[in-house]
RNA sequence: GAUUCCGUAGCUCAGCUGGUAGAGCAAUACACUUUUAAUGUAUGGGUCCUGGGUUCGAAUCCCAGCGGGAUCACCA
């Protein structure tokens, strides 16, 4: 990131000096009065003409044409882009026509913030425009936005350099338009999600993102201290253990998007930082959460796309209600050939060896199990289906089942080939949860370092009661990438987690100054690659006189040569 | 973490087997009162990611580093 300013940037600033000449305020303090949107009048002006005699319309300008003494503009604000058409004498009745010739043409610039009143009409080629009768600048833009031009449905240099867009994306929000509608479609989805929870009596709560022991799940922690109480904290991994202890509580719905943080490699579908819905209902099993889950995924397809049916790539995927429901064991049997169904770890071993499945010796049975159906079966399912009754091992937070031995009642949403949501009747029985926890514990000592930590708290309030309770983790970003036909979780966070950039050492004009050298000659010297002081004691400094004059010239600056002697002297 | 591709003007990108930097848009100047990727004429703009090496000579070839993408491994 260097900070020298380009050709371009020299000029803005320029003009930003010339607007406050004029007594023009770049950045004045005032609210402007807003009456109508880009949309609003694109859609409703031809049916309601009365209404647009007098619009008021703010946002940036991201397109000029200038024809003599009139001029097209493309003004772009929250819901899109409309036309507008300035002609001088309109702008400027009276003698002073500075507004247009001057304001107008030379001193505003693409990206700049505007206001603009008149009326709406229709241009002899028909595109429905604003003709203005007074313009008020709002914000100037110092630094040029990338111009990205659009005709027929083509877009011509459209800004897709992913690591631009990423780290700047608030340029990429105003030159991607269908960046910024994705956003909008995410929030539809969280929305939706809300008022189908919320219909239906479910609490919105909060739980802590600083947790002393990162419990819920299996996952390395990002780990922080407190210094006034002088421990370490942990960021939340899950909010599972919280929400349950709200069921211990006495509410009977609770709901969180949380925000969960794991340390662990990052790829197309993994963020540092990413969020999860849980939700816990009393009295409820699985099997009705299966029903509510199915419901709620048909809502939200088609509270967002207003269908429930979704093309992603070459296959269509139908969201309504219901969907099938597969044991993890008869998948297994359908997509291996093998019953895995009481084997014991060396039979799974041996099916893993034949499917050619790496296994090592941390790997208990759940583990195995797991590896089999994520290699060989997850990808078939792209129709949303729930896959049942999982393996013990692989679930201490599972109440187990009710009638199938060494499973639990859990089951997976899976769609489009990937876990989507994940959820079990939940084990409410103080003394089976301590016992799993401590088979948790026998697995660390074994080397898997994905097992849970003990929360002696949680099992604690499991002690005082918890009642049959039905739980829920839905992945919202994994959903959001689904629902928006991204494909990399990068394009549903506003922010993915980058590598900071690197910011070029440079020394300030303070540090110049300090060196005897005066203001005027800084650009220069920055022009030759002097961005810091131990650099400019290190060239030559006969070359660097000669190169001040060769530079003067060719920046055509008008300031007076310092003499040999005194450009000597910034090298003491 | 491994493999692989990429990094040139504000933006999108050319630049061949090494010969000293190019286009379009944007910018500047002039012309133009319903254009729309406006147009016409002229002009300016570059640490070719960084640092080494090979060479008379490197944007180009080699090595290392930095940043990013894709694939794989781990994970949700």
């Amino acid at each position: 990131m260097s900070n020298a300013l380009s050709e371009q940037e020299i000029q803005r600033r320029d003009e930003l000096a010339k607007l406050e000449a004029l007594g023009i305020n770049p950045y004045p303090a005032e609210a402007f009065e807003i009456n109508a949107s880009a949309k609003d009048i694109l859609a409703n002006y031809e049916r309601d003409k009365l209404n647009y005699k007098n619009v008021s319309i703010a946002g940036r300008m991201m397109g000029r044409r200038i024809m003599g003494n009139a001029s097209f503009i493309e003004l772009q604000d929250a819901s899109g882009r409309i036309q507008a058409y300035i002609k001088r004498d309109d702008l400027c009745p009276g003698e002073d026509k500075t507004l247009y010739n001057t304001v107008f043409k030379k001193l505003l610039d693409i990206g700049d913030y505007i206001g603009i009143s008149g009326f709406v009409f229709t241009t002899n080629t028909g595109e429905i425009s604003i003709h203005v009768k007074e313009l008020t600048l709002l914000a100037k833009s110092l630094k040029p936005l990338p111009v990205v031009k659009s005709a027929d449905g083509k877009t011509f240099d459209a800004v897709t350099d992913p690591e631009f867009r990423y780290r700047q994306r608030y340029v990429d929000l105003v030159v991607n338009p269908h960046v910024r509608e994705t956003f909008v479609k995410i929030s539809k989805i969280k929305t939706a999600i809300r008022e189908f929870l919320n219909e239906r009596g479910a609490l919105e709560v909060d739980t802590p993102v600083l947790q002393s022991i990162p419990g819920g799940a299996a996952a390395r922690p990002f780990v922080t201290h407190h210094n006034a109480l002088d421990i370490p904290l942990y960021l939340r991994i899950a909010n599972e253990l919280y929400l349950k202890r709200l069921i211990v509580g006495g509410y009977e719905w609770v709901y969180e998007f949380s925000r969960n943080f794991r340390n662990e490699g990052m790829d197309r579908t993994h963020n540092p930082e990413f969020t999860v819905l849980e939700f816990y209902v009393a009295y409820k099993d699985y099997l009705w959460m299966m029903e509510i889950t199915e419901q709620l995924f048909e809502q939200v397809a088609l509270a967002t796309n207003g269908t429930t049916n979704l093309q992603v790539g070459d296959k269509e995927i139908s969201f309504a209600a219901p969907y099938p429901r597969v044991t993890i064991y008869d998948a297994i049997k359908e997509h291996t050939g093998f019953d895995v169904d009481g084997m014991d770890e060396e039979g799974l071993r041996d099916v893993c060896h034949k499917l050619g499945i790496q296994t090592d010796a941390s790997m208990g049975k759940g583990k195995l199990i797991d590896e089999i159906f994520g290699e060989k079966c997850e990808h078939h399912y792209i129709q949303p289906t729930f896959i049942i009754d999982y393996p013990i091992e692989m679930s201490p937070l599972t109440k187990k089942h009710r009638d199938k031995p060494g499973l639990v009642e859990r089951f997976e949403l899976m769609i489009n080939g990937k876990e989507l949501a994940n959820a079990y009747t939940e084990l409410n029985d103080p003394i089976d949860q301590r016992a799993r926890f401590e088979e948790q514990l026998k697995l660390m000592e074994r080397g898997d370092d994905e097992a849970m930590f003990i929360d002696y708290d949680f099992l604690r309030a499991l002690e005082y009661g918890m009642p049959p309770t039905a739980g829920i983790g839905i992945g919202i970003d994994r959903l959001a990438m689904l629902i928006t036909n991204q494909n990399s979780i990068q394009d549903v966070l506003f922010f993915p987690q980058m590598r900071p950039e690197k910011v070029v050492k440079q020394a300030s004009n303070a540090d110049y100054h300090a060196q005897g050298i005066p203001d005027e000659w800084v650009p220069v010297l920055q022009k030759m690659g002097l961005t810091t002081i131990e650099a400019l004691k290190s060239a030559n400094p006969n070359k660097v006189f000669n190169d001040l004059g060769g530079l003067r010239k060719k920046m055509k600056l008008e300031i007076p040569m310092p003499t040999k002697d005194e450009v000597l002297k910034w090298f003491e």
